[in-house]
RNA sequence: UGUCCGAUGGUGUAACGGCAGCACUGCAGAUUUUGGUUCUGUAAGUCCAGGUUCGAAUCCUGGUCGGACAACCA
């Protein structure tokens, strides 16, 4: 039997609840037994990891259980929507590996439609235009735990309200000055149910219907109805639209929309370590210049974890793990991290580069000779190709692999120990060579086993430690950006009094450094993934040119050694 | 002193009245020409108090704690 049949049989032990609710609705032939769900984002912002659990949520349901899944741009707002903001949602949906076909559809080419419902709902005195000002809305209607006051508009009859709405549709009256409400109670214990408004005044173009409209309708007037007219079966939000549900249901049951009928469903967004995820603090971050755009790659964006180097497979795998719930999480970053080197791990090709250089010179190896060694583009691939790496008797290696007095533990070069060059030759440490002023090392002085040579090795030695290098003369000089994460604390809304977010950012988050690769590193393009041996995963930033290549770093290796340097000074 | 929602190891998430499991993280070890990968082992959990039941993480009651809701934002 297949995985897939098993997972058949056994299926109610692993489903979440949105899943459990499908089934349960398939069992019941609810809609006729299909499945349609669709992603709604606001073009106002761009799309980030949390936006990236819901497409991988909506279309993965639908993929998994024969449906569809629509994208739908919820476009009610022209005051702070813009197509460059649509145009990178659709990139990062496509990116991420999803496609909604022909179905591209915008709340505003319901306008229409929904302006016909309106009408609907003012004849059966169930909508009526409001004459009060934004404030005094606000005033009369209430807190959570004291009723409202009914509008003095309230009562007014159908013709009027007709004849009212139709003049707003019409200009004919300033921003803000009326809107159409939804007549329901204004002493409901729930806010929304407060005779909420259903369409504003605003005098503003639209990045899709440009000035054929000025009044717009609001989010909870607009979303159920266009579920309906798409025929989604299944409404998936994010918890904060609990309390609209009545709302939704509401509009729903005065349309007297019995078939077909939507439902909305409501999980906990997601939230990571470490970092800011609300589209607010994401554009505050953008504007303040405190990153280099929405597309940084230290930002949570989808466009930013791109050009970071994350693969959209690992974000995929990543929001299958992180589940889906009604409870409020914070998911550790180290997992997306996981989800990260997992995938780039198995696809990335590898190659030398030597950060932070001290040179090395083999005393007895001949002083012009070149050899041409080989390293595999990828250990983890049963078909890879070779890669080939000059050899010469001088070489840059990292001056982290080199201590002139070690702890007990250090498996890499000092005096008088032995280490094995990656894909070369064994060698012993025999002096290093000093700044008289600085004392700084300048060189290390080695011997190298000519029966050693990787591949053909007769030297019968067993090293403990690997290092990686880069032969002086043929090295490729690039530039490295070394990110880390944004924020030094695991949530950065918690502050001290008076102080915001951004008090937590770690000023180290960019390091910018140059570093030596083997000639192989030029051949990388854009975008290309590269494990850079023993040190982490880089990837070809887009600001690169043929001669000046910059490296991302997309996520550091596991280092256990680092955890040892770490507990011994704790110990010191 | 409202309504709604939620509460299972450090972090997530399962268990649908019948052995509390999985993943990440941590720790220990094996393997390794990446201190990577892989493999093995290990630590750590049902918010509290009652009740129903042969049996409760699960059902009931009461509490505690957390979150959402008072835009003409979505």
């Amino acid at each position: 039997m297949s995985d897939k049949g098993k997972n058949e049989t056994s299926s109610h032990t692993s489903l979440n609840f949105i899943e459990e609710i499908i089934r349960e609705d398939l069992h019941n032939n609810r809609n006729d037994g299909r499945i349609h769900t669709r992603f709604p984002p606001e073009p106002n912002g761009y799309l980030h990891i949390g936006h990236a659990k819901s497409i991988c949520l909506n279309f993965g349901l639908a993929k998994k259980y024969g449906g569809k899944c629509n994208l739908r741009f919820d476009d009610t707002n022209p005051m702070t929507e813009s197509v460059e903001y649509v145009d990178s949602i659709k990139e990062d949906v496509r990116w991420l590996g999803f496609d909604w076909e022909e179905r591209e559809f915008y709340a505003s080419d319901y306008f229409h439609a929904l302006f016909d419902f309106a009408i609907g709902l003012i004849k059966k005195g169930k909508a009526y235009v409001c004459e009060m000002s934004g404030e005094e809305i606000a005033n009369t209607r209430g807190t959570p735990t004291r009723p409202g006051k009914e509008s003095p508009w309230r009562n007014r009859p159908v013709k009027e309200n007709l004849e009212l709405f139709n003049k707003m549709r019409d200009g004919e009256f300033p921003g803000g000055t009326k809107v159409l409400r939804a007549k329901i109670d204004m002493s409901s214990p729930n806010m929304h149910m407060r005779d909420p408004v259903m369409y504003r005044i605003l005098h503003a173009p639209h990045h899709r219907t440009e000035n054929k409209w000025c009044i717009y309708p609001t989010y909870d007037w607009t979303h159920g109805q266009s579920d309906y007219i798409e025929n989604i079966t299944h409404s998936i939000c994010t918890l904060e639209f609990e309390v609209h549900r009545p709302l939704y249901d509401w509009f729903l049951d005065v349309l007297e929309i019995t078939e077909n009928r939507p439902r909305q469903i409501e999980f906990a967004r997601l939230n990571l370590t470490y970092t800011v995820m609300s589209k607010r603090k994401l554009l505050e971050l953008v504007e303040n210049k405190i990153v280099n755009g929405w597309d940084d790659p230290r930002m949570p964006t989808i466009s930013g974890l791109r050009r970071r180097g994350y693969s959209p497979e690992s974000i995929r795998t990543f929001s299958e793990k992180v589940g889906v719930a009604k409870r409020e999480n914070i998911i550790d970053v180290a997992l997306l991290e996981h989800c990260c080197r997992e995938h780039l791990n198995k696809i990335a090709s590898r190659a030398m580069v030597v950060m932070n250089p001290v040179k090395l010179i083999i005393d007895n190896y001949p002083d012009d000779k070149t050899e041409e060694m080989a390293g595999k583009i990828n250990p983890e691939d049963p078909d890879t190709l070779l890669r080939i790496i000059p050899f010469t008797k001088t070489l840059y290696i990292e001056r982290d692999d080199f201590m002139e007095d070690p702890p007990k533990k250090f498996f890499r070069l000092s005096p008088g120990k032995e280490v094995r060059l990656k894909y070369a030759y064994i060698i012993k440490c025999e002096s290093v060579v000093k700044d008289h002023e600085t004392g700084k090392i300048t060189e290390i002085h080695c011997t190298y086993d000519p029966g050693s040579r990787s591949g053909q090795d007769i030297s019968n030695k067993k090293v403990k430690g690997t290092i990686h290098w880069v032969s002086v003369d043929h090295a490729v000089k690039l530039e490295a950006r070394l990110y880390d994460r944004l924020f030094k604390t695991e949530n950065p809304d918690i502050v001290e009094e008076g102080k915001d977010f951004k008090s937590n950012l770690d000023p180290d988050s960019l390091k910018i450094v140059e570093a030596f690769g083997e000639p192989s590193v030029k051949d990388f393009t854009t975008g290309s993934k590269v494990q850079f041996e023993r040190n982490g995963y880089y990837s070809v930033d887009p600001d690169s040119t043929n001669e000046h290549k910059i490296f991302n770093r997309t996520v550091t290796l596991r280092d256990s050694w680092a955890k040892v340097l770490k507990k011994m000074n704790k110990q010191a």
